[in-house]
DNA sequence: CTGGATGCAAAATATTTGCAGGGGC
DNA sequence: GCCCCTGCAAATATTTTGCATCCAG
């Protein structure tokens, strides 16, 4: 079962109304905005503030325990980390899914080519999703 | 030989010095974010405004004439479109280099998993690039 | 000559910060 | 009770827009 205030606890973070409202709300939708965030709290807590949000989406991007996906042509979301993975772009319906991929076969061809040391990769596709086909 | 101008009729852009200005810089320097691109033109045109900046590159990132490239924990950067590549973005020193590297061996991961169309892969490797290591 | 480009200023957006009061632990 | 968190307001940063003038074609 996922327990929202136990892993602010383990990130040493207070577990406050609003932050268990946050990270609830990225566990259930996935990938979040700023904006659909705050759209959503707004129903929760009718006076929260966006620097609220800001502050605590910020904290916790510190505390890498959520991630910001850049999109293409598009504004920022935020996620749960979990392990690593890749994310496909809806461009007609803008939905965005995780995938498991395995991005470490590209490294060998960077060696080829490079002596850069890569530690980390992202990977965003952007195209059609099954439904939208 | 690299003709700024021919690129910019090509694209149905008027041909001025400070679209040229961009143009030359980004083929350059590679990459550069806005900011960047604003302190190298005010050299040459110390009455350049950033709104005229903003509104070259936004037009021609439109014409499909400049890319966007967003970066993990910094600024977006642009550059000229060339052949579909990744990039290299060093932790250390902040350099980003491009890289020829196959990514369609990535779609047929997907095509297992999922029934995505793939249009564009967009990869970005973050780590530490030769120099720095 | 004409329409689009420039530079300036102002507006619109987006994000961060300071501070007083409130609440988690 | 202490200190961090919240909400508000203000400050900053970023990007866009309107407009008069200028200049490429």
């Amino acid at each position: 079962m996922f327990n929202s205030s136990i892993l602010l606890k383990e990130y040493n973070l207070k577990v406050t109304p609003q932050r268990v409202a946050i990270v609830d709300e990225l566990y259930k939708n996935g990938h979040m905005n700023i904006d659909e965030l705050y759209q959503n709290l707004l129903k929760k807590f009718p006076s929260i503030s966006l620097a609220t949000i800001y502050k605590n989406v910020n904290a916790m991007v510190e505390k890498i325990f959520l991630n910001e996906v850049k999109i293409p042509e598009s504004k920022s979301v935020y996620e749960l980390v979990k392990e690593e993975h890749s994310h496909l772009v809806c461009k007609s319906c803008g939905k965005i899914e995780d995938i498991n991929i395995d991005t470490s076969i590209l490294n060998s061809s960077i060696l080829s080519i490079s002596n850069f040391k890569v530690e980390d990769t992202k990977v965003v596709f952007s195209g059609v999703c099954s439904n939208c086909q």
